[in-house]
DNA sequence: GCCGTTTTCGGCCCGACTGTTTTCAGTCG
């Protein structure tokens, strides 16, 4: 799939543009295009050849032309022109923070500088501060910036900035004057990483708040500190944190939630609106003339915007404007509506607890069912289970079924796909479990052609009602394996085989654009989280959000079925 | 570069913080 490359071109353009100080507008477009193709859940080359791609607003004529050429020739030759006028070492330059096109261009005009290295030299020597419109102090805190970036881990998980976030939300909640505090940004919005986490506040007293921010002990450096915002870099157990605190009056608190939720691009629409309807959309109002419309309450904006409101899983101007507009958004699913979690490991394989144990946490949970899915026995390292041993484990949950009141404890595997796409049981004994997972675990960096047909191939099985984590990536350690999901999406439909959302926050698998494929092929998702222990059941919130994320409704997720309409469901599989 | 029942030309989201600036540009949210 050429989307990421082409993604990446276009940035580039925009990235020399800037630097050569062209139309700010014109660059702004690229850098949409951009967005608009790195966020394609389908192939650029797909969307082109069936004409979709001509019809996606911010797409024209001159970006259609360089997309089709790249599909082509693997190269744009406006992308070529453009580097032939600056080193393309100079483009790292960008990515320090607080340097800009601006700041580099100079640079490099004045001191011929032409990479990070150079500048590192350069700052030494003192050359930077002699320059016009640069000083002491911002040559310090250029090389206070690379020294950031060196040592930066890039962006986080969920649940690292969740926990960032609970640590510096109590800390607010605690200073006097604070009365309102939500944590907003792409962790409201549940994004599958995290870049900084950003906190509301209400309050009157703003610089003091702010204060109080960036004195407080969890704080390791200050990055900025005005009378409405502060930045600061939190020292966490695995990661230092950029986290942002924006504090604006009560009355305000609506519109600032809805500005600092984002995302950047679906402000920008909102805000279009607007002014479109003579009014001015801010972090502290919707005003027309100089009358405040709405302010105090979030769900007023979209209101007052004639839109439906939208839930921020869905702010990311992927069609929830339009939808809004026409009140056609979905009625998203909640984590109220999970009746059961499909994916669990016990110490039969590598999890950490028993069935009994798993079950009474589930129950505690106001669940109705849960899937016990330990490996299969190709899985070596995690203690698979032999075919013997799987038979013992059915019994077993027969028994504890009997014992145990109120849930329902399904038999299940998390059965591995072999190399060929044969799994790791017969059918005998997979016609025995309730509801059978399966998965890659192996030559996850075979070529797309043989991990695609293995997966199809396994879903070709009728004792096969899912398959997990389908693209195998662990956020920040690897990458997904190069799988053509639209192929197995339309054999999921076709087979009545459903995708797991896997609730890791190191998997979030399927991803949220890739749920919305699922769904709008009629396919179903089923969430599990993968728990090995107890406390990892909570989990289900992550796949709840990234399924929403994902345009979810009730009826999208097996989770909320009765026990009784899974088997149901399950049966249809299944030879009669 | 893109787009349009107010426009096919002329707009394009809007504001905070920093540093070097004597009135604001650059960078970032
Ligand atoms: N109107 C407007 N709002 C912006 C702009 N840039 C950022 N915002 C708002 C929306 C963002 O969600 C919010 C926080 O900014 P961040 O840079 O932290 O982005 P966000 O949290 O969405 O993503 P992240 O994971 O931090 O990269 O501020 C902008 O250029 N215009
Ligand atoms: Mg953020
Ligand atoms: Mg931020
Ligand atoms: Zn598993």
């Amino acid at each position: 799939m050429k989307n990421a490359v082409i993604s990446e071109l276009f940035d580039q353009m925009a990235d020399i543009m800037e630097i050569l100080g062209e139309d700010v507008f014109r660059i702004s477009t690229y850098r949409k295009v951009a967005r608009i193709i790195g966020d394609l859940p389908t192939d650029v080359e797909m969307l082109l050849a069936t004409g979709k791609l001509a019809e996606i607003p911010g797409i024209g004529k001159s970006s259609l032309a360089k997309i089709e050429e790249f599909v082509k020739t693997d190269t744009i030759t406006a992308h070529q022109e453009l580097l032939k006028k600056i080193p393309p070492t100079l483009l790292e330059l960008l990515t320090i923070p607080g340097l800009g096109p601006k700041g580099t261009k100079a640079i490099y005009e004045n001191l011929k500088v032409k990479s990070i290295a150079e500048l590192k030299k350069a700052l030494q020597d003192g050359l930077v501060e002699k320059l016009p419109g640069f000083g002491e102090k911002k040559a310090a805190a250029l090389a206070k910036g690379i020294d950031f970036l060196q040592k930066s881990t890039g962006r986080i998980r969920l649940d690292q900035a969740m926990e960032a976030a609970d640590i510096v939300t109590a800390f607010l909640k605690e200073q006097s004057g604070v009365e309102k505090v939500q944590p907003a940004g792409s962790l409201r919005r549940r994004a599958e990483t995290i870049g900084d986490v950003d906190i509301l506040v209400a309050s009157k007293r703003g610089e003091q708040i702010i204060q109080a921010f960036t004195g407080a002990k969890f704080v390791q450096e200050v990055l900025a500190s005005g009378p409405t915002k502060g930045s600061a870099i939190i020292q966490m157990e695995t990661t230092p944190v950029h986290v942002d605190v924006r504090v604006v009056p009560s009355k305000s608190f609506g519109a600032a939630a809805q500005y600092f939720t984002g995302s950047k691009q679906h402000n920008v629409r909102l805000r279009e609106i607007a002014v479109k309807a003579k009014m001015k959309l801010n972090e502290y109002g919707l005003f027309r003339g100089d009358k405040m419309v709405a302010g105090p309450v979030e769900e007023e904006i979209y209101k007052k915007l004639g839109l439906d409101y939208i839930d921020p899983l869905l702010r990311e101007d992927r069609g929830e404007v339009e939808a809004a507009e026409a009140h056609k958004l979905p009625e998203l699913i909640r984590l109220v509506d999970i009746k059961g979690d499909f994916h669990m490991h016990t110490s039969a394989s590598d999890g950490k607890c028993s069935i009994e144990e798993l079950a009474e946490a589930a129950k505690e949970l106001g669940y109705k069912f849960i899937c016990i899915t330990d490996h299969s026995k190709s899985s070596a390292i995690a203690n698979g289970l032999s075919a013997k041993q799987l038979a013992q484990q059915i019994k077993e949950i027969h028994k504890l079924n009997e014992k145990i009141k109120g849930i329902t404890i399904f038999a299940g595997s998390e059965v591995d796909i072999l190399a060929d796409g044969s799994l790791d049981f017969d059918h005998k004994l997979l016609s025995e479990l309730d509801f059978v997972i399966a998965s890659i675990h192996s030559g996850m960096g075979s070529p797309r052609q043989k991990v695609t047909s293995r997966t199809l191939k396994a879903m070709d099985n009728p004792y096969v009602s899912c398959v997990a984590h389908p693209t195998g990536r662990l956020i920040g350690e690897r990458e997904a394996m190069d799988i053509d999901i639209a192929a197995v999406i339309k054999q999921a439909a076709q087979t009545h085989t459903a995708l797991e959302v896997n609730s890791n926050p190191y998997r979030l698998d399927l991803k949220d654009v890739h749920c919305k494929m699922a769904i709008e092929a009629g396919v179903k998702l089923a969430i599990g989280t993968d728990s090995h222990n107890i406390e990892s059941l909570s989990l289900m919130s992550f796949g709840v959000a990234t399924a929403g994320r994902g345009w979810a409704t009730k009826d999208d997720v097996l989770n909320t079925l009765t026990p009784v309409k899974i088997k149901t469901w399950v049966k249809t599989k299944r030879p009669k």
